[in-house]
RNA sequence: GGAGAGAUGCCCGAGUGGUUAAAGGGGACGGACUGUAAAUCCGUUGGCUCAGCCUACGUUGGUUCAAAUCCAACUCUCUCCA
């Protein structure tokens, strides 16, 4: 099918989003025709969603604003299971009260994305808890168990991995894409939901939960997924340096996560800008087309806008302009990322080893010690050298901070603390 | 229930009595080069009060001057048979 009739399923297309749809002719007449809802589903298994998880938002963001609308699902329920598609083995089972304490942390960073409310129009959330908790184990059985065929479900290529590793794959995990297959016709009945996205490795789940619902009656179902992303070198969306680039900004200040999106790769400028941006197509196919050193004020605009929808525009703004002092002007920029250490301390010296661990520059005294015999430490942009070196408040500059600095992208101040 | 195989550092994977904090690869981090990019090259990659010490090769005991390596029991996984 080349052109799409609806406007989210052609948003989609020209933006990069879709990897495969169940029925693209029968779902874009049905998005031209009716205000369609749509769910994904998110994991409770961190306190915060990912840069990982940012596309499967934004497919809902275009759902909103192509006028349908969209619901964010919180396993609740599910997330006492676990998904075991193309995980090589059994995460942990996470408890109740962890699980529950996710969701409650997860559920902010979305208001940014979607606006909920009562409306015809408005946004939901909503949790599978609600109706997988209190299931009734015989009953569940008869009424859906019946419908899957075990021989069918070994066949998916989700579980493959884990049964050619001959890693054990619990019946409790395999049960895993019923829960969800089961979700899905629940979702459709309650709230009259069509369509289910999600990342490409959950279109076997997807897929069984269209197929659930033919079996029980509900109207014909949809599928659709967006592809795995990696970045052009192959690294997996939503890592890095620091470990993960999380939403919620008391995991992850503003500033870093625009330095994420700042240091994006040449190759992947402009996916990006089509992905997680919402500037329009032709000033994306205009920003581009620019090459050579140009493509780092793309990479500006891309990291601000990015940044912009999540922690909004003043945050951004200000994590960009963060950067340009620091980068381009070497100067001491007031909102980098800080840590304060109680006067008392500082004035009586603190060791640079324990500093660099306190500023979560290192994680043990010895790895902050190989990072100072590898030359990587500065103090207020002097290399230094002794690893026993104590750090006092002889040392706070006219911008009364200390700037300690990992390599050339990681700076840290030290503020005195009263 | 029976017979085999296996469990090594973030991951993969060598290692079958001492010089092994454990080859090699991947990943990650740092350095050089650049454009806060990629590619390439170099270095680092258990902890500490760091020329020394401590903890580590599924768990617990044992043999030995000495064990990741040998023995026993246990736990978990896999394969075949019932």
């Amino acid at each position: 099918m080349s052109e799409f009739k609806s406007d989210f399923l052609r948003t989609l297309k020209e933006r990069g989003f879709i990897h495969q749809v169940s029925d693209e002719r029968g779902l874009d007449d049905l998005f031209a025709k009716e205000t369609v809802t749509a769910y994904i589903g998110f994991d409770p298994t961190a306190p915060s969603l990912h840069a990982g998880s940012l596309i499967q938002i934004m497919m809902l963001h275009w759902m909103q604003k192509t006028g349908h609308r969209a619901i964010s699902l919180m396993g609740g329920g599910t997330g006492m299971v676990g998904d075991p598609s193309f995980k090589e083995e059994a995460r942990q089972l996470m408890t109740v009260d962890t699980i529950e304490g996710n969701i409650a942390s997860i559920k902010r960073a979305f208001s940014n994305y979607l606006n909920y409310g009562d409306g015809p129009k408005d946004a939901l959330m909503i949790n599978n808890a609600e109706w997988l908790r209190s299931l009734n184990y015989l009953e569940f059985l008869r009424d859906v168990g019946k419908h899957f065929s075990v021989n069918r479900m070994l066949s998916f290529d989700s579980v493959k991995t884990r049964l050619d590793r001959e890693q054990s794959l619990s019946f409790l995990e395999f049960n895993y894409m019923i829960l969800q297959a089961y979700d899905f016709v629940e979702i459709a009945k309650r709230y009259d939901c069509r369509l289910q996205m999600g990342g490409s490795d959950q279109w076997g789940n997807i897929v069984n939960g269209i197929d659930l619902g033919h079996r029980m009656g509900t109207p014909q179902l949809y599928a659709l997924t967006s592809p795995l992303l990696t970045t052009s070198s192959g690294a997996k969306m939503g890592k890095s340096a620091t470990g993960a680039i999380w939403l919620n900004a008391d995991m992850l200040s503003a500033y870093d996560f625009w330095q994420y999106w700042r240091n994006t790769e040449d190759a992947d400028v402009s996916r990006f800008l089509k992905l997680y941006t919402t500037l329009p197509m032709d000033e994306i196919a205009r920003l581009s087309a620019l090459g050579g050193s140009e493509i780092n004020e793309v990479k500006k605009i891309l990291a601000t806008e990015v940044t912009a929808i999540l922690h909004g525009r003043e945050s951004a703004d200000q994590a960009a302009e963060t950067a340009r002092k620091t980068f381009e002007e070497g100067l001491v920029a007031e909102n980098l990322p800080s840590v304060d250490i109680p006067g008392t301390e500082l004035d009586g010296g603190i060791g640079l080893l324990s500093l660099m661990v306190r500023a979560g520059l290192a994680g043990s005294n010895g790895e902050a010690r190989r990072h100072i015999q590898g030359g990587a430490v500065r103090i207020n942009d002097e290399a230094v050298s002794d690893e026993r070196r104590l750090i006092g408040s002889s040392e706070i500059t006219a911008d009364g901070v200390i700037k300690l600095s990992l390599g050339k992208k990681k700076h840290i101040l030290i503020r005195r603390a009263a």
